[in-house]
RNA sequence: GGCCUCUUCGUCUAACGGUUAGGACACAUGGUUCUCAACCAUGCAACAGGAGUUCGACUCUCCUAGAGGCUACCA
């Protein structure tokens, strides 16, 4: 046993962005591979974007890709709460402490000064930044404006010169200026912590040793390293992780498409295809494997495979994967994963596993069943007898084949009817008959599924029956 | 505008300073096949540009360019 501990740190917002998943990914990853503890905090400190059962949901796609916690609000654990707005008083205390150390500062600033004050830096090419007005008000003038109810924020009190060093587990050292750094607002004035605060404070509280987090957080380190000076703690380590890009190269944004992880799910995406394609993105192994199960990276990831360098979002090899993990399922779990996608959920499971297998080999995500089996369900078949000719054949001649076929396929007994069976008929009819495979198949497919592409004859007919194959060869016949 | 990061095939990515720059997806062709898919084989395709350091640079340094991020009392 040992003590290292990272932590998934989300705003409740709703919905889990796909760059989100991947954080939380590597996060868990990593805590696992270290041996270590991985935990969950919610980030609740922005209360105008609470939103309903947010950490419900949150839970829920998490443990339905396989991501689970040591601790965390749903769960409890020694360093309860996880909840950030439950621990209003912790961060109280901290900031007094700050402050009596004089490095941190009421600020009366209004809203309206500072944007102002941010318009015309603008407008003078400067760059926007708070410009300390508040930073060396006397002791008595705070106290007299705090009696006097005037509204007020706290702000962190930077070095004016010098350089901050960070170290970044990916990057290695990054300089910052101190002048380049913001006074910037730990407490807000509704007494409630910034995420600056709120995230190091907490952090270091529960033991946290290594932060993982995303690219864009980077910024803003040297502040935290900062902080975590101005109280006197050890930080952890540092690992930002790379951004996950749009197919253009921008942020991923919910504008272009499916950002959240429940978007995928919705489409049938299977959580083993999302986990695998999320950790190629910015991570390889060793060996260069790039089939990966959750289970097997719990071993097999190291977090020396990871770059540095942003990933475009591919959809194209995400949809691979997706593939590929549908053609692993059996029948059974594919047919239970198909049945919320299916108009007729009546369905007879039997049958269904049928229909499925079908569709297997040709489904890219789990909402293409009902496009790719729809033939199978349909009342009557709708189809340009002209699709029925393969090639140079007449329609006499297609006719003729297809009743030699009808004819076989009638004496077949209930009891064999089977695709092997009947693949075994009439293709020992087609060769003692010394005749062309297409010439009979084609047509017979046709027939069976009305379409140009589809399953095989033989195994349409093994789902369709026997009854409903005769009907549907019957139908060819009878079209002009 | 300022600060920070990043830069190898279209995309995800390999390559102790010495390789015909490798793999995967996509794409193309062929095989298998009645069609499609799946599967198998083959192919296509990249070191952003410029200076250095070095016997030798994709790999180290610097510059340029491009891209992205941050620049809120949002996270």
């Amino acid at each position: 046993m040992n003590n290292i501990r990272l932590r998934f740190a989300p705003s409740p917002t709703g919905f889990l962005h796909i760059g989100n998943l991947r954080t939380a990914l590597f996060g868990y990853l990593i805590a696992q591979n270290l041996g270590g503890k991985f935990i969950l905090r919610i980030e609740d400190t922005d209360q105008k974007r609470e939103v309903n059962d947010a950490v419900d949901k949150l839970l829920n796609v998490l443990s339905w890709v396989g991501i689970d916690f040591d601790e965390g609000p749903h769960r409890g654990g020694p360093f309860a709460p996880y909840t950030q707005t439950e621990r209003l008083d912790i961060y109280q205390k901290y900031i007094q402490e700050l402050l009596d150390k004089d490095l941190a500062y009421h600020c009366f600033c209004s809203a309206e000064r500072l944007e102002e004050m941010r318009e015309k830096q603008t407008a003078n090419k400067l760059a926007p930044r708070y410009d300390r007005a508040c930073r060396d008000l006397t002791r008595e003038e705070v106290e007299k404006r705090i009696a006097q109810g005037e509204k007020y924020v706290i702000r962190q009190k930077m070095p004016l010169t010098g350089e901050i060093k960070v170290y970044d587990e990916l990057r290695g050292e990054i300089s910052f200026q101190a002048s380049d750094l913001e006074d910037h607002v730990l407490i807000k004035s509704d007494g409630v912590p910034t995420y600056q605060f709120a995230n190091i404070v907490d952090d270091h509280l529960m033991e946290i040793t290594h932060v993982t987090r995303g690219d864009e957080w980077l910024p803003s380190y040297p502040k935290n390293i900062l902080l975590y000076q101005a109280f006197g703690w050890t930080p952890p380590k540092f690992i930002h992780f790379p951004l996950i890009l749009n197919q253009t190269g921008g942020k991923l944004s919910k504008r272009q498409g499916d950002v959240f992880v429940e978007d995928y799910q919705a489409k049938g995406y299977l959580p083993e295809a999302l986990i695998n394609f999320c950790v190629l993105l910015g991570w390889h192994s060793k060996d260069g494997k790039e089939i990966y199960s959750l289970k097997e990276l719990l071993t097999a990831f190291d977090i020396k495979g990871l770059g540095s360098s942003p990933a475009i979002f591919d959809s194209e090899k995400l949809d691979f994967f997706n593939g590929y993990y549908i053609r692993q399922k059996t029948l059974t779990e594919l047919a239970d994963l198909c049945r919320p996608y299916l108009s007729d959920i009546s369905v007879d499971q039997t049958y269904l596993e049928k229909v499925v297998g079908l569709a297997q080999d040709r489904m890219k995500k789990l909402s293409d069943i009902n496009e790719l089996t729809d033939f199978i369900f349909a009342e009557k078949l709708d189809y340009d007898s002209s699709l029925l000719i393969w090639k140079a054949l007449t329609a006499e001649e297609v006719k003729s084949n297809l009743s030699e076929l009808k004819g076989i396929m009638e004496k077949v007994e209930d009891i064999n009817w089977n695709k092997t069976y009947l693949e075994a008929q009439i293709i020992e009819y087609i060769k003692t008959n010394d005749k062309k495979v297409g010439d009979y198949l084609w047509p017979l497919r046709v027939a069976l599924t009305g379409l140009k592409n589809s399953p095989g004859p033989f195994e349409v007919a093994d789902t369709l029956g026997k009854e409903q194959s005769l009907n549907r060869i019957e139908l060819a016949l009878s079209k002009k």
